[in-house]
DNA sequence: TATGAATGAGTGTTCATTCAT
DNA sequence: GATGAATGAACACTCATTCAT
């Protein structure tokens, strides 16, 4: 591409995003060097700095970046007219797929955010976003009758979400992706378990 | 004390990994150097050498230790006779109590196990031991009736796990305690539900 | 006008001149970026190149042209006919309106050439032709006896360059610039002292 | 020296400001690297950071210290029982071997005072004070009648101060040190010259 | 046992300069 | 002529680690 044409500079913005997203998660973002970065991309280290004004906004940026993409997978997976479980499991091969061995820049991420106010903020907003959509789905499901009357919905909903991250913890810990994908899938299961009705279960 | 005692070794390392785990917790295990942790204790950086090799050994260290700040709190809340819903509630707030606003460094130790094997081993062998444990709680509960026969103990174990890492992980994003308390213990209720049965809920 | 044709050129290196002379000064030589002087001037970096090899190359330019407008100042000030501490305080006044807060380019100037043997060459060659027309000035004054027999003209004329100099550097520091003004006047008047004789001081 | 003892770490600063200085001087400070200073002092580059935080700490610390060896020289050489025409040579003589090629310094500090406002007053504040010394040396010349009453003691003491440093400039600029040294006895001499009285002559 | 001065390998960042377009 | 993306050599500053005292 001419790197003359206005897409350049937002392509070549992105490349660097994907470049570091990798680089951090592997090596953890304190760790890596502006130079692993530039090294990964084949340019020097001084270009890497047309686009971004340092590493922290290189690493905010991504962090913005970031639950995008989670956003878009939990987006295709969970359609209202699948069944949950089935869903579930297809989330979590979905994103295993996608990150991989690189689940390390999500721990990155809360690290940081555990001394950094300002990307607490960021993160923050995304997550009040999927929030809002899994609470939408939620609610589908109360109505489906197969989400239990005494849950309470958005409280269920951030238990949902702690549920993933922490999936993620305890794979990072070395837990066989197997067993978590079971301990995702079953505590995904208590939640959606049809309770007192017969009818229920055929929409798991 | 006299000094010679190992006895004093003993002490001194100690006080070594509680300031260690402050510091790191604050600043991030990257991010705070040596000389963080030895003001903090009123000593010379080189005195910390004589206790420890290095700062990863010190680290290390301290993620060795860490669980067993948490299994203590675990046993002492999760009676047999206890209701669960209560020690959950319990649970919460000692952690909280325990800990603080120092949650990151649990995302210190995940990052950081993301990038080091050796570290991943370590949290594994912990993980087992307090997974046990919380396994032969299920059972029991299993045994009142308080957990659902559809779901599998060892599967609904590391989900326990992981909801409860998850839980500190949105708090870390921002969401005030109140909420993620509620999240913990909705989810946590989800899956101690008396489904079916109507005495089992006396016991929750 | 054509951008072929020669005059385009010089008033293209003028243009620069002009904008590196006020960059040069404002920030110091050194901390002032090639970018600075292109932003000023709405071009790109590299279109200074098109005109000036290298940096320095534009800053020993600027140091050649500088006392071009310091020497039109002094000329146009110290007329033969006008009474010499008006002409003083006048020419203090024309160079303060002249270069304002931007006093500073004089000592980058001096200070580079304090490392730079060539450039003090060129500041040397341009010194001695003021001096010569400072020289002739003094000359005149001695005709009118309103200096003494006894100062030595030529050491008198370096002086008189070293006051002024030196003026800009208590300004530098911090001296109020009515006080500095006083004070040029001053020592003008020291030299310029109507000594044993009545008829001279009208002429003053 | 044992490295224990208080006096050690002043007397290392001393160092450091000594090999600065120096440093600075011959190469100006934008373009002298901290590098260049440890090498000086076969030292390691972090060494310099235990005694001064910065390159700019240190420079200013340069910059407070400078002008008392100035005042020394001043002091020392203009005592009232002297001639003054011999005294100011003496210091120009004094001044000389004291600083040699690394007048420099002089601009360095100048030049950046006109970019930095707190440096500004630092010097102001010393010059302040040998003006002060400067004027009480003259009141003490207005007394023996060889300062014409007419000249303003206040202003023909900044002028002063302004000629010596404009001698500096004058000799950055390639004029021989013997001439700068005329001018500055001339310059000199036309404020202290024996007007109107013979017996004032037989004082210079 | 303890100190703290010293080291030196790195790291983020800057910027004069080049060159394909 | 002009652009501006890219380079790469610096450079200020940091910090884990060592070691003489």
């Amino acid at each position: 591409m001419p790197r003359v044409v206005p897409e350049y500079k937002e392509e070549a913005r992105t490349r660097i995003l994907t470049a570091a997203n990798q680089v951090f998660g592997e090596k953890g973002y304190r760790q890596a060097t502006m130079d692993d970065v530039a090294k990964k991309l084949g340019v020097s280290k001084g270009a890497l700095y047309l686009y971004f004004a340092s590493k922290e906004e290189l690493f905010e940026e991504i962090c913005r970046a970031e639950p995008l993409a989670f956003k878009e997978i939990l987006y295709s997976t969970f359609g209202e007219n699948k069944k949950p479980l089935e869903s579930a499991g297809e989330f979590f091969d979905k994103m295993l797929r996608r990150y991989g061995s690189n689940s390390g820049l999500s721990f990155e991420i809360f690290s940081e955010a555990s001394h950094n106010s300002g990307l607490r903020r960021v993160l923050k907003k995304t997550q009040d976003e999927y929030a809002a959509t899994l609470m939408n789905y939620l609610e589908e499901g109360r109505k489906r009758e197969i989400i239990d009357k005494d849950l309470n919905l958005r409280s269920i909903t951030y238990a949902l979400i702690a549920l993933w991250n922490g999936i993620e913890t305890i794979i990072v810990t070395g837990l066989p992706v197997e067993d978590a994908r079971r301990a995702w899938l079953e505590g995904f299961k208590a939640i959606f378990l049809p309770k007192n009705g017969i009818h229920a279960s055929r929409n798991l």
